[in-house]
DNA sequence: CCTTTTTCTGTAAACCTTTTCATTAAGCGC
DNA sequence: GCGCTTAATGAAAAGGTTTACAGAAAAAGG
């Protein structure tokens, strides 16, 4: 049996309510009290039961951050501008992995409506628009990073479409017009989003889309190396490839090196995320970095202010993403 | 104001008592009225509050994984192992970052204190010895994947010893005597235990060994080809590296890959965890392989049991590793 | 038809806090 | 020294559940 604030107040000669204004640094109480408690306290080892007190206040201060899969280097960067952002506010942050699994996504939301969490932030939801949609009526939900096409919640994200064009244009600038894109099987809204940016870009410039330029695959850097066989093995092979992931494009960079292609001058290849390896694999890669710590930041900021008002904002934040621009493009 | 187990009770015409029982699949309660409750919950859009249960029962049925820093990407293996085998006993597992920091891994323990939790497992716990053997007198509590020297608590890990041995010993079979080694300054237990193991193998095959050829840095990869940049430009160089981590030593490979180095001829490459991108980086790296999700696997049921039991366990469980053999040692 | 089980349901206490309200004692002004 | 404010404390309710216990009705047994 664990001390509980009644073996306090009974060994301290107070009443509970006495103990609980020590414990929750009430001006009221006299120091003289205040010291005999929280010696009580200490001698008995006391340490306050958060089940009692998150049950009284109907709140626990925290907030549940869902993440997709375990692929979790990518994700370390947006929870840390997450766990930071909270505990400045006096929040903790919890991570659960769905593993892929919609069902087991919709499992660990539960730990919001049964009030275990205060607030649950998204990082790649898996649920239709309407469901969420539907949730977030009811309780503090936010996406990050991925946002979801037609779902009215709170979202902080950038501009995939933009970001997917504004490489692809890059590769344009520097006088390419067989571009490859190697992409993803799973219609993930950032895949969509990025292919439809490249497709803008191909567009804006004149320069007609050909459908068998396209590799659809899956996120391993395997699938990149599988869809840069294919591109370079085509009749009139493009000269620049731009994959939606860092991971995929350092599979394609692979094969490339394997056959003895000159990376950046005979054939361009451009990422996306700029995870840590992208600078440490040999050519370096070029790729999109987009603000992981600052969406954290934001949607854990957007979201407890959420929590505070009746009126919570359905937003969808875009933050600016840049270009890194290395060796693979010839930079 | 959410609905509570009182108003289904009133709409369903009966006590709390009864909807509770529905609620936990009580067998005494008649098929009819279990129907009846059962709509008005659904009607109603009944959650049940968790705190009121967790408070009363006195059990959260959530573990607490506690993990050191951000580098996810290695942990995602074991906690996959962990969820899973938490998950088939009803369990959840939230994981939650230290980002290294001491006081904060403290203040994440404190979830376990204030029954929060039911359990925490500690990957990389960054507290002395006698503070956990102290709390885990009176909690729940677990270390994985890094053993502490002396502290009295349940323990899942390899021996890292043996491990650092055996893969010396395999560079020393293939004729070498002159070999360096990449650790960190960092003392972590893994380390120094790796590194051990790297003496041992020497002095057991006779080999003097050499304060010169151990460089100390960091866990990044740029501390990898930092101390092979050392360690190839001595006067009696190495001819074969053992890393204590595959980041490392991807590091100390682009040193030698970009010195015109022949990897797995001139000088042999040894890494140790078998991430992810040891087998995407070319060439292939020789590296230890941990059971990463046998180990998260085996810490819960262990825990589990510990916290079903009033005898707990505090063995250490040392899993089996193996050696992978790839380019690096020119396999 | 009466007794004895069995089945089902309700009452109320318990889990541990926080907080409102009331109370007592002390301090203050005059 | 009297009335009044202020400071410090305690008693008790509240928060949402589970569960031991008791009770009523129905079934079973004779």
């Amino acid at each position: 049996m664990s001390v509980t604030i009644k073996d306090v107040a009974k060994a301290a000669g107070v009443s509970v309510a006495t103990v609980s204004r020590v414990l929750n640094n009430h001006s009221s109480v006299s120091e003289d009290t205040y010291e005999r408690v929280s010696k009580v306290m200490e001698q008995l080892g006391y340490s306050p039961n958060h089940l009692g007190r998150d049950l009284r206040k109907s709140e626990t201060k925290r907030i549940l951050a869902i993440t997709a899969s375990a692929e979790q280097s990518f994700y370390s960067e947006v929870l840390k501008g997450m766990e930071e952002a909270a505990f400045a506010q006096g929040y903790d942050v919890l991570i659960a992995a769905t593993h892929d699994d919609p069902k087991h996504e919709m499992h660990l939301l539960n730990m919001l409506f049964s009030h275990s969490v205060d607030g649950a932030v998204l990082l790649g939801a898996k649920q239709e628009a309407s469901v969420i949609s539907k949730l977030a009526e009811n309780h503090n939900i936010a996406l990050c990073l991925e946002r979801i096409e037609g779902c009215n919640a709170l979202t902080v994200t950038i501009d995939n479409v933009k970001a997917g064009k504004d490489a692809v244009n890059y590769l344009i600038g520097k006088g390419h017009r067989r571009i490859g894109l190697i992409s993803t099987e799973t219609r993930s809204q950032s895949s969509v989003d990025r292919e439809k940016g490249y497709r803008k870009a191909l567009e804006e410039n004149g320069i007609p889309y050909d459908e068998g330029l396209i590799y659809l695959g899956t996120y391993e850097s395997e699938s990149g190396t599988t869809g840069c066989r294919y591109l370079l093995g085509l009749e009139d092979p493009p000269t620049a490839i731009f994959s939606i992931s860092d991971m995929i494009a350092i599979g394609a960079m692979n094969y490339a090196i394997s056959k003895g292609v000159n990376i950046g001058k005979d054939v361009l290849f451009f990422g996306f995320d700029n995870i840590a390896y992208s600078h440490i694999f040999v050519p370096h890669l070029s790729t999109v970095e987009q603000p992981l710590y600052a969406q954290g930041k934001l949607v854990i900021e957007k979201l407890i202010e959420n929590m505070k008002s009746d009126i919570p904002d359905k937003s969808i934040y875009m933050l600016p993403h840049s270009l890194v621009l290395r060796e693979s493009t010839g930079d």
